[in-house]
DNA sequence: GGGCTGTTTGGCAACATAGCCAAATAGCAA
DNA sequence: TTGCTATTTGGCTATGTTGCCAAACAGCCC
């Protein structure tokens, strides 16, 4: 039955997942990946409302993955957890994976 | 404004990335990188309905990341990608660092 | 102070997800 | 065929997520 330990641990582990699981939010880690953003800047690559790149960029913050800091009148996100990089690869063989089975499929 | 193609890229990832984005499908992951799990073990482990964790496995199937193989009328399911299973550790330290934020907080 | 730029927050409507029950399906054995 | 076990699917409601707009807030410069 799961004892509440270790459900909890999963929930926690699944909160962290969830703030990476939005194309958007992976693209921005992608991005801070190779430095800091202020969000002016990664609004302008996104494309979408000032608003709504701010509200992704507070979910990833509160997940703990991303940092920010204002200076000035901008804030500046950076990458506090470079391994979820990693998660890329891996992603990527699961991505051909199903690219192979749908060509299975079409036989 | 990210081009069409990089959208889509960002877009299979994130699908992958929801299909792990929830506590159960999580625990499944984690059981099944210690070998096949037929449906009504999971769901003896799990606790909820039989429907609901058919359903979660449905999600992971699709998404590319197990595989099922029926056995008589017992369907067995297996990992199709076990280095998701290094997604943990890195996981872990986002937790470690939301942890720390969170002492940080409280003083 | 007022006006400007940059960012966050509140609110809301559209949409997606989760989990239960009930019903359908599949395999096996009598 | 019937009956039994194992699993999936459909349908529903409750809940969560997304993205826009508008409004608030913060820092700077005049």
């Amino acid at each position: 039955m799961m004892d509440p330990k270790t459900k909890a641990l999963f929930e926690a582990r699944a909160q962290v997942m969830k703030a990476l699981a939005h194309p958007t939010r992976l693209f921005v880690v992608d991005e801070l990946s190779r430095g800091e953003r202020c969000v002016n800047e990664l609004q302008q690559m996104i494309g979408s409302d000032m608003s709504t790149v701010s509200k992704h960029l507070s979910i990833m913050k509160t997940a703990g993955i991303i940092a920010d800091e204002k200076r000035g009148n901008q804030v500046f996100y950076s990458l506090l957890v470079p391994c979820v990089m990693n998660f890329f690869g891996c992603v990527e063989s699961v991505l051909q994976i199903k690219a192979r089975q749908t060509t299975e499929l079409l036989g």
